[in-house]
DNA sequence: ATACATACC
DNA sequence: TACTGGTATGTAT
């Protein structure tokens, strides 16, 4: 398989400092606090247990296991692919410079992503900008284009539906496929025409070092890359790939990489949630499979840091490591007192986890929010915005009644005609972060702004009088119950063929797409 | 019904 | 100087 070129060596970054006194950091430090105190909490609260409701507990543990554990479907091939350090890479088709430089999307405050040669740094992304110069003063940040990855996103859908038309797409970046009925048909494996280049060109595509003897090369010659316009030396050839599920997702990653300039890279499991933990294994360009086998399931799943299932982030992480829980290992020698550490839902994910299946049973239905009357109440759209810290109550005012605007016409271009709830988001100088809410007798309709801003309006300023006067680093507008208009009218945009999100990829339903008959096209970077 | 917390990209 | 924005979902009261 091609590989991105070497990146650019350089010197490690220093040590971090450590956190000085912030407004953040502070807020950070009362949350670790908070945390720690709840820990103790359920500690005291375990030390009390009698023996025999914790042999209970470790019983229930057991039988659900053992129940989640008659779902795992074996035979299934499941797919999750990742496009590597997304919009980073799109960047690269633009300004290819940037492929052995460290660079990464976002601005001072935030970073969505890092490429490759800045991670090298240290530099990741969710990470301040003007934090991720200190580790990499040369670092190079470039502005969000969300239309160019919008239209990435679109090529490399349709590459995907070619090997499974109802693909999943969860976001921009990732998708699921379900192979396992594709995988069977072919004995002699895959073989594909491509084009695999050399020379100057370092863009991310096909390199001549994928070419194997056991490719055939029909022509070759000699060109300026259209990308970058250095040399370039192309090999047109048939590229053949092994029987089964390695040889086809290679053959997959392949064809991605030819038809976007991008390269993935792809976890295959029995279940979507372990396809996309594989998925992280052989990140950048590289694959993982995970063998649909009771004991290597097992082995596999035991050793796993809990951390990288989704579902499990950094507070449920944290919380759990205080109890001595980092592998799921861990987690079995603690079914006795798990009941007291954990949430009802964290209990089951937990236990799914360790069995290793997708979707809790009775649950496998696909299900819609949507109601007879065309409210979705699952739905919300909302927009907030980050802004110097203030306390002037005429100034954040403007900026609700403003934000409830923005809000009615991003709810507009989603197809929305009428809300039935508000919600205001206040977060103060000092992070943390308050809503309040009103729920409306009937559905107002978009068309009337002055009331929806008169809410948002109320609201805040009945905060702000409950609260006093503090500083306010950012308020949102969100509407939720949204009555949607007929779905002919709305599917239209860029961005109609992604599904609707999953969290996590904890249940994945699949969902039928629109029968894709058009061309795949090269990324048009204008 | 409302507020808050957690998660994901 | 400076720590996002949009959406879903679960828990507590």
């Amino acid at each position: 398989m091609f590989k991105p070129p070497p990146a650019v060596k350089v010197s490690p970054s220093r040590p971090m400092e450590p956190p000085g006194s912030s407004l953040f950091n502070d807020h950070a430090a009362d949350k670790r606090e908070r945390l720690k105190s709840n820990v103790g909490y359920v500690k005291s609260m375990i030390s009390r247990a009698t023996p025999a409701q914790q042999a209970k507990n470790e019983k229930e543990f057991n039988d659900v296991v053992a129940d989640y554990k008659t779902l795992r479907n074996l035979k299934d091939y499941c797919v999750h692919v990742d496009l590597d350090a997304f919009y980073a890479q799109v960047e690269c088709l633009r300004e290819p410079k940037y492929t052995r430089l460290p660079m990464a999307v976002g601005g001072d405050s935030m970073l969505s992503t890092a490429n490759y040669p800045a991670r090298k740094f240290g530099v990741k992304s969710g990470m301040p900008g003007f934090q991720a110069k200190k580790l990499c003063p040369q670092l190079v940040i470039l502005p969000c284009d969300f239309k160019l990855y919008h239209k990435a996103s679109w090529s490399f859908h349709q590459v995907l539906s070619k090997f499974d038309p109802d693909v999943r797409m969860a976001g921009l970046d990732e998708a699921y496929l379900n192979l396992s009925n594709f995988v069977a048909d072919a004995p002699d494996g895959y073989s594909m025409n491509t084009v695999a280049y050399d020379g100057e060109c370092q863009c991310n595509r096909p390199r001549k070092d994928d070419i194997t003897e056991d490719d055939e090369v029909i022509s070759s010659g000699d060109i300026t890359c259209t990308i970058c316009g250095m040399a370039q030396l192309y090999f047109n050839c048939t590229m053949n790939f092994s029987p089964g599920i390695d040889g086809m997702i290679r053959m997959l990653r392949m064809e991605v990489a030819m038809r976007t300039n991008l390269s993935c890279s792809a976890g295959i499991a029995s279940s979507y949630y372990l396809a996309k933990v594989c998925s992280d294994i052989n990140k950048p360009n590289g694959q993982f499979i995970l063998p649909g086998d009771n004991d290597a399931l097992d082995t596999f799943i035991l050793s796993s840091p809990l951390k990288l299932f989704p579902g499990i982030g950094p507070t449920s992480s944290n919380s759990l490591a205080e109890f001595g829980i980092k592998t799921v290992a861990d987690l079995l020698n603690h079914k006795k007192n798990l009941r007291f550490m954990v949430s009802n839902s964290q209990y089951y994910l937990l236990t799914r986890i360790v069995a290793g299946v997708d979707c809790p049973p009775d649950e496998t239905e696909e299900s819609t929010n949507e109601t007879d009357n065309g409210i979705d109440s699952g739905k919300t759209v909302g927009t907030e915005s980050t802004f110097t810290p203030t306390s002037n109550q005429a100034e954040l005012v403007s900026l609700i009644r403003s934000f409830a605007k923005s809000a009615i016409e991003s709810a507009k271009g989603d197809g929305v005609t009428s809300v039935g709830i508000l919600f205001v988001k206040v977060k103060l100088g000092s992070y943390d972060v308050h809503t309040c809410s009103q729920k409306f007798n009937e559905q107002v309709p978009l068309t009337n702004v002055e009331l929806l801003q008169n809410v948002s309006e109320t609201l805040l300023t009945k905060f702000i009088a409950k609260q006093g006067k503090k500083d306010i680093r950012l308020l949102g507008v969100r509407y939720g119950e949204l009555g949607m208009a007929p779905l002919s009218k709305v599917q239209t945009g860029l961005k109609s063929f992604l599904n609707k999100p999953t969290v996590g990829g904890r249940c994945v339903k699949r969902r039928k797409l629109e029968e894709n008959t058009d061309p795949v096209t090269v990324i048009d970077l204008e």
